[in-house]
DNA sequence: TAGGCCATCTGGTCCT
DNA sequence: AGGACCAGATGGCCTA
């Protein structure tokens, strides 16, 4: 991948002047103001009227194009650099989702990476308070202590307070340490219906696993269908298979 | 070959 | 004034 503003794959100097051209009219803001002045004498070079000073618009004009393109690609630049951050941060959080990684097995898209990081987000919040649950269960009385995240003598941000038992659980931040500390979330179904036809491996739950009374199965069997209420809009979703749609159904 | 995904360019708007 | 952010447009690559 080349961020080359040279590339190929976009705009040529020909069409940096075509957009100038189509939208003279609409430019306001100031770079885009000067811009448009630029043009503006640019364009003025087809119904010349030659000028006097002939030798010295010549170079006015050849000053003023070279600002054009520093600017545009400078302006150019920064927007390329600003994507190549959010593709940056897209691969870490492709990183952290508990997804098969490797060269074989193809990328997720941007559209897949955000919709399975949202159904994953949702699923350790369900998971996260079914712990609690169990957790107030096992020990009966006490249940008040540390129900709701709370720990008794502490008022403050009940969200951050929670029982030691859980605190390993809960500080994880990597998928690999979620799965070992949650042995019944050693892995999640792929999400196939995000996937391009690259047959990811199906994740094998490992032999360690077991069902965790009220926790949303991972296994394939069990897997229950995305959380309610996604709004799978038709433009990020058009890529979906028949099969998968009906499943989303 | 159509459609999906992506990178890039571009103009507009808002913020500092 | 300059930069960040956003959305539309465009064209290339890839796959079914």
């Amino acid at each position: 991948m080349h961020s080359d503003s040279s590339s190929s794959r976009s705009s040529s100097p020909d069409m940096v002047g075509m957009h100038i051209r189509d939208h003279l009219n609409s430019v306001s803001s100031t770079q885009n103001e000067l811009l448009q002045k630029m043009t503006s004498e640019h364009l003025s070079r087809h119904g010349e009227k030659t000028s006097p000073g002939g030798s010295k618009y010549k170079l006015k004009k050849q000053v003023t194009e070279q600002e054009i393109q520093h600017l545009r690609l400078k302006i150019n630049g920064r927007e390329r650099k600003r994507m190549h951050d959010l593709n940056l941060a897209m691969d870490g959080l492709r990183e952290v989702m508990p997804y098969a990684h490797g060269p074989s097995v193809r990328k997720l898209s941007k559209i897949a990476t955000l919709l399975l990081a949202r159904n994953y987000i949702l699923m350790l919040n369900s998971s996260l308070d079914e712990m609690k649950r169990l957790v107030g269960e096992i020990y009966g009385g006490h249940h008040s202590a540390f129900h709701c995240g709370t720990v008794s003598g502490h008022s403050g941000n009940p969200a951050h307070q929670v029982h030691p038992l859980l605190g390993s659980a809960l500080s994880s931040s990597t998928s690999s340490t979620i799965t070992t500390t949650l042995p019944g979330l050693t892995s999640i179904r792929a999400p196939h219906s995000l996937m391009k036809s690259a047959p990811a491996p199906p994740l094998q739950l490992g032999s360690g696993f077991q069902h965790w009374a009220g926790l949303p199965c991972p296994c394939t069997i069990c897997q229950v269908p995305p959380p309610p209420h996604i709004p799978i809009s038709s433009a990020g979703m058009t890529r979906l298979t028949s099969e998968n749609k009906d499943v989303m159904k």
